[in-house]
DNA sequence: TAAATATATTCCTTGACAGGAATATTCTCC
DNA sequence: GGAGAATATTCCTGTCAAGGAATATATTTA
């Protein structure tokens, strides 16, 4: 999965809501789109570019289905962006790295 | 300029591997074209959508343009990305709280 | 001033994609 | 099993964006 199918994802004004809507909590396709009032197919069709792009996974619930974020792509972006930080971030002082290495090791710690 | 603006100037490809090139060092039209191997209608066609969505930002130096990364819309996104850190970060001990209260003392110090 | 270089812009064509409407599928409940 | 609810899919259409080719603009150099 690259970068660009992700981009994409998010770059359409409708799939950017439904992702913030789906950050607070899951929904349904129904839910979903009462929210942003369009009409089902639209949101389904939107699912299911998000879902493609690894953004969105559902758990089947009766006859309906409830779609909450994935964590992945965000960590993908956000492993992406770090390498831009150097650029607006040009000043690291000796505490600054401090705790940056120390946060570092406490979040290696956590993984375990 | 809002979040969807910057999504889709990244979503090309093209114009994600300019913004990758960019990071590296300024670059003028024709070094960019070269790199990537396209037309120099073609960059400086995409470098109008990234200039449009405040991405870059160039000097002239003769009959050239030196294109370089503008920081805003990076912060910008970085901001957006950080609202659905806790969506992988789900665990918060005590000692991360207080490294993360004190990171945030130390950037607001710097900033003055 | 003419030629050459670097960049931007315009016009055209093609392909992708979003929305609308209708329909298919799957499940529940009576 | 039939009706209704929730969701997915298909077909159609219009719009928009990217690439190609040609051209315009600006700047340097001879």
């Amino acid at each position: 999965m690259d970068y660009t199918t992700i981009l994409s994802a998010l770059a359409e004004p409708n799939r950017l809501q439904i992702v913030e809507l789906l950050r607070k909590s899951p929904l349904t396709v129904g839910e979903i789109a009462d929210h942003l009032d369009i009409r089902q197919p639209q949101a389904s069709k939107h699912l299911r570019v998000l879902h493609k792009a690894g953004m969105v996974e559902f758990t089947v619930e009766a006859n309906r289905r409830i779609y909450k974020l994935r964590s992945e792509p965000f960590k993908a972006l956000d492993l992406w962006l770090k390498e831009y930080r150097d650029i607006w971030e040009e000043k690291f002082d000796n505490l600054d790295c401090y705790l940056q290495d120390l946060q570092k090791k406490v979040n290696k710690e956590n993984e375990n």
